[in-house]
RNA sequence: GCCCCGGUAGCUCAGUGGAUAGAGCAUCUGUCUUCUAAACAGAGGGUCGUGGGUUCGAAUCCCACCUGGGGCACCA
């Protein structure tokens, strides 16, 4: 449990202060909007404020910034608001306590790594399902770009109180399964000198040819020897189980971990495949036609119906995906599941949501989020990213070429429904000057303030956090302080995205405090005051490493 | 043709109903005898794709159009 938000108590006293005008006679109303408080952008407007009476000025019809004033002559000042004001047109801004700011130093330091915690989740089970990429080839960087906003956004969900699985879904299952492992079988039958092709629509990449050869030099050549349906079983096997690992390595080179590696096959030996597709039966969502199972779709508002076991008797990677979400949503009982696909798969959703529904399971409880693609450029070339031909850029390539802090940075730092690009040099470049290293760069300065004022034998823990009273000590402060709000924010409308940039102005805020305020100070005089912000640095430490850890990035502490 | 997502500073992007539209890069000007100059301070740079509309108030909501990407399979 943490403590409830300041943002919350401020919308709180709002609500009281203008039920205070209502009772007074200023205003009259039937029902009261939302009360939205925000941080102002110009700090002259306060640490919060609310556009309320601006929003009740058209019903109420007085003029916004009398009924400014009738609200906030109810909130009185206390131990963390300072004073509040009316301000034209028709805000309510609030400004705290610099005592209150100042105590927060010591709130911060004690309550250390778990600062940044909040309950919006309050212990509810939510699923992260992300990367998902079919294990017939290597991770490239197009799917960087959701591995790295599923991995961010489920630390930021379990900083929020929810417990969080992260999921990969293995589709080891259907058609695209049998064309990897003619791919291999052909490849290694090539290496061994025979006569083999590869399948139409068959996997083309170098990497199948490196994988065969692997396979050969493990296996020797008694795949040769075998009936083929049984070499491809044995070398399939083989094949997907190395192809699986890469893409383990991989991501776990980029700081991408999984709680849960979910077969697709698991769902038919379970028997919940024939489950699902009796009760969906039984529901009437099922009709046959032309020789194929449908899904109603139509029924529940989608534009077409679709094919869930074809005339060939295989079933679509839609009927398993329908499998696979009621084992989700129902078998595993998480109360919301949020899955993370590509553009390309766009037109899934509302099929999948309506699935959902005919499951009998609230739609809502299932929000899919969309990356937009990725264009990977150098400088003025553009580099095509093709499926099945061949050149893959990997997302191994540009982890080793940029590193995986600026990776992780750059692709973070942009709205899922932003079009990317992402050009290797910029990219490069910016790790070596901006953004990134800026914000690592705060934090090992931070360090080795730190580390100074413990050589030279310094002892703060009974600094006087009331002497902080500088301007940039105070904007630092209120810097750290935001945290908290942003992973409240972030986990309830699902952008994670934010985090890079509340990190760029942490580190901005710092750099500033660092340029205005000498810490370790050899002058005798200085005692009191470089204990006091040696507090407030190892304050802004913990938030550094909070900050920093969320977005998966590496916590430096000298560069 | 229909559906989804974009178009904001020279470039890459934040900002989705409020107070003078922001950041980084790039350009220009200052600042290192003192905890890391990978930094700080400052300057220039914008018809927020276009045109209508709603609103006290629109980059943000609605409509139309222009433009870029993706999707409209008994593939995944």
């Amino acid at each position: 449990m943490s403590a409830p938000l300041l943002i919350n108590t401020i919308q709180e006293s709002v609500a009281y202060a203008s039920e205070a005008a209502q009772h007074e006679g200023v205003l009259q109303l039937d029902t009261m909007p939302e009360i939205q408080v925000e941080r102002p952008g110009n700090s002259e407007h306060g640490d919060f404020a609310t556009n309320l009476p601006l929003r009740l000025s058209r019903a109420t019809r007085i003029n916004p910034l009398e009924l400014a004033q009738a609200i906030a002559k109810h909130i009185s000042p206390n131990d963390v608001i300072d004073h509040v004001e009316a301000a034209p047109p028709g805000f309510i801004n609030f400004y705290l306590k610099q005592s209150w700011l100042q105590k927060q130093v010591d709130v911060i330091r004690q309550s250390g790594s778990k600062f940044g915690d909040v309950d919006t989740g309050q212990g509810r089970k939510v699923m992260v399902e992300f990367v998902s990429v079919n294990p017939t080839g290597p991770v490239h960087v197009g799917h960087t770009r959701g591995a790295v906003l599923g991995s961010a956004l489920a630390n930021v969900l379990e900083a929020a109180g929810f417990e969080v699985t992260r999921e990969y879904y293995v589709n080891d299952a259907g058609n695209q399964m049998q064309m990897f492992y003619k791919s291999v079988l052909a490849r290694y039958q090539q290496e061994l000198g025979q006569e083999a092709e590869i399948p139409e629509n068959g996997y083309m990449g170098e990497y199948i040819t490196e994988l065969a050869k692997d396979i050969l030099n493990v296996e020797g050549d008694r795949f040769l020897k075998m009936a083929e349906e049984q070499a491809l079983l044995e070398i399939g096997d083989i094949g997907r189980e190395k192809i699986v690992s890469t893409i383990k390595d991989d991501l776990s080179s980029i700081g991408v971990e999984f709680d849960n590696w979910f077969s697709e096959r698991s769902l038919f030996s379970s028997g919940e495949y024939e489950e699902t597709i009796d009760f969906l039966r039984e529901k009437d969502y099922l009709s046959e036609r032309d020789g194929a199972l449908w899904f109603n779709s139509v029924m529940l508002g989608d534009d077409k119906d679709n094919v869930i076991v074809k005339t060939s008797g295989e079933s679509t990677y839609f009927a398993s995906d329908i499998v696979y979400h009621r084992n989700k949503l129902i078998k595993r009982k998480f109360e919301s599941v949020v899955d993370i696909w590509g553009a390309d798969h766009q037109g899934h959703v509302p099929r999948m949501k309506s699935a959902v529904e005919a499951l009998g399971i609230d739609r809502d409880r299932l929000t899919v989020l969309i990356c937009q693609m990725v264009t990977l450029r150098r400088g003025q070339d553009v580099m095509r990213v093709s499926k099945r031909g061949g050149n893959l850029i990997t997302l191994r390539e540009v982890a080793d070429e940029v590193g995986i802090d600026a990776c992780r940075y750059s692709f973070l730092a942009k709205a899922p429904s932003t079009q990317m690009e992402f050009d290797l040099e910029m990219v490069k470049k910016e790790s070596n000057e901006n953004p990134v290293f800026y914000v690592q760069y705060a934090h090992a300065r931070n360090a080795s303030i730190i580390e100074l004022a413990r050589e030279r034998g310094i002892d703060w823990s009974n600094g006087d956090i009331s002497l902080l009273t500088h301007p940039s000590e105070l904007d630092l402060i209120r810097a750290l302080l935001r945290l908290p709000e942003l992973v409240d924010e972030m986990a309830t409308i699902l952008e994670p995205h934010h985090l890079p940039h509340y990190a760029t102005e942490l580190a901005n805020n710092f750099h500033n405090f660092y340029e205005n305020c000498r810490v370790v100070s050899s002058n005798e005089s200085d005692t009191a005051i470089t204990a006091a912000r040696l507090k407030l640095v190892e304050a802004a430490l913990i938030v550094f490493r909070r900050t920093l850890t969320l977005m998966g990035m590496t916590v430096p502490n000298r560069m």
